[in-house]
DNA sequence: CCAACTATTGGGAGCGCTCTCACCCTTCGA
DNA sequence: TCGAAGGGTGAGAGCGCTCCCAATAGTTGG
């Protein structure tokens, strides 16, 4: 334990208001006032004020602080995820980082929590502490089935955007690429390249983003009057995905085309293929979603559906900051592009 | 903004100590011991007070805890990286994963914090914001250079751990996987399977994980009386990794095998290798590091150095809370060890 | 010259919690 | 029978900050 007087840079007990206050001439509400930018203080005051903060190293106690306005600054990201898969996906990284670069700048903290695994005590845990203002709002992604979760914090009035669709439909705002669109285009990409017998590794059933992508991809099809039967589900996950094509071509043996829900299933199922002998593209055309480093890491690199991942990030957080803001006439959702890459996959 | 009248779950106001206390029929005292898990409550009281904690879904608040026991029951994982990079490595995923897992169970929260770029004016405030008691501890992760950071951060006081070896050398615990052997185990593979003419692509210059891995290297090959001469540094990339290859096939076209500095790095490299004609492993062996998925993920197979990503965060935790527990003699700074996994490209 | 303002400032009351200390009421040894 | 020794309990004083309100100083108009 640390000694109880605590000490801070260049060890120094860590300064307060008062001695900000008593160093600059001046009382402890002027301080507060220069601290907070509220008008109302003369140059002279701010100035000094500003030279004894800079003197003394001072940092607002952000707990005092909290107390009273009962605001945190920081904000939560809340992954409905099992913990296991969530990192190490490049989709996710790429949303954090944009989370992150949205938040630069608005002094917020981030507060990473993961929603173990399913609801149990520890759901209930999480969702007491959310809802008792330990944070300003909170972002929850990578939601599976219809979780309360979201729904739950908005009513409590917490502010709250989800990323990704949430398939419970609670009104709460969310971001999401265009999947159904994004599926249309894999599929309309398959067509026009003469495949005749195309099937697709849909992602999870119960995740929006496998469900819209799937919708999507069969619409493409029905447009070119062509069956969309070959379907398999994967988790999002290279041996998931090689499982699934192995199962495909099991079923249906005479495929020439396939549409995965996400690059690394394409991976596997790339792997798979290979396995089995079938050339990619001359036998099989394959079609990934994401554009993420996997794409064009495997050979033959990957023709795949970009979705703006860091942009993601940075309208999901953007959302969220300006309803903490109090801005009113937020758009309700927001869908962001999604287009065709081509490679030589596909 | 919300109204002030705050909300909480079903809309009632968020319940204090107070009311937990008159609910129960004791006073705030006994309340605040048995949230605590204090002794001397009687079976009675505790009883009472768990009742109404129930009933109010009462849930402290941290804020005012942590004014006064000068304590916030979260600890910050800084992340010192121009911010672009560190998520998408299937490393830092792996690590954070474990540093979830070790804090599960500890009623801490994290934060993430990213160092952005150079030092400048945010580092200062970084700092500042660290040293001011605004985290019970802190995690430094992908350092480069000699950053300042840890060691300021121990000279005031904060508890510190480091993910990787820190360069500047500064007294700073920490973890480390053991990327000497890693490296020399590389090497002896290569040098075992026949090879001559054996290259590195290493990792950055100035990050202690690429300086060990490479003067690993440079050990196996001195063993076996081979020139250590054929080195060429890349970050962390797939683009970097093939650029690197590239490079290294100019200045010496005679390269029978490659240890790559990670996955990533050596995916590029077989990117590169491929595009040339070059045939792995039976032109040029690669060896890649990390055992990421990655080296599933390609063809052929990577075979590399397996590092405990997962292990590597918990023990990070581990060590940190440990210290904030107040233990005494904990090693000053562990190594994890790390193996060899022969797949197919070497 | 005074009332009526406005701009600036300081004082004070908490925010919800922990923690020390004093005060019970038993129980027990002498 | 009384004092000592505790276990159990509650009152009170802050932790460092914000924010309301009153006070003061400086202007202006009538």
């Amino acid at each position: 334990m640390i000694d109880p007087a605590e000490a801070t840079v260049d060890g120094r007990p860590t300064p307060t208001l008062e001695e900000v206050a008593r160093e600059a001439g001046v009382s402890r509400s002027t301080v507060s006032r220069v601290i907070n930018d509220l008008p109302g203080v003369s140059a002279r005051a701010r100035e000094a004020v500003n030279r004894a903060i800079e003197r003394l190293r001072y940092v607002p106690n952000e707990a005092a602080r909290s107390l009273v306005t009962r605001r945190t600054n920081s904000i939560a990201l809340v992954v409905s995820e099992p913990g296991d898969r969530v990192f190490g996906d490049p989709f996710f990284a790429g949303v954090l980082r944009g989370i992150h670069a949205g938040l630069a700048g608005s002094k917020r903290q981030l507060v990473l929590m993961l929603a173990g695994d399913d609801a149990g005590d520890e759901g209930e845990a999480l969702e007491n502490y959310l809802c008792s203002g330990h944070v300003d709002g909170a972002l929850v992604v990578s939601m599976h089935g219809s979780d309360p979760l979201p729904g739950r914090l908005a009513t409590a009035g917490v502010p709250v955007v989800a990323g990704g669709r949430p398939l419970g439909g609670a009104g709460v705002p969310y971001v999401d690429a265009d999947n159904f669109t994004g599926g249309l285009l894999a599929a309309r990409h398959l067509v026009s390249g003469g495949r005749r017998r195309i099937a697709t590794i849909a992602g999870p059933e119960d995740m929006a983003v496998g469900i819209d992508r799937l919708v999507g991809w069969r619409r493409g099809l029905s447009e070119a009057d062509l069956p969309t039967d070959a379907v398999v589900h994967s988790d999002f996950s290279v041996d998931g995905g090689a499982a699934a094509m192995a199962e495909l071509l099991r079923r249906h043996p005479g495929i020439d085309g396939v549409f995965a829900a996400a690059d690394i299933i394409a991976v596997g199922a790339l792997r798979e293929l290979t396995r089995q002998g079938r050339r990619v593209p001359e036998d099989v055309a394959v079609v990934g979603f994401d554009d993420s480093v996997f794409a064009t890491s495997v050979t033959p690199a990957l023709t795949t559906v970009r979705q703006p991942v860091e942009e993601f990030g940075r309208t999901l957080t953007w959302r969220l900051l300006a309803q903490l803001a109090g801005e009113r006439h937020l758009p309700p959702s927001i869908l962001l592009p999604t287009e065709l890459v081509v490679r030589g996959s596909a």
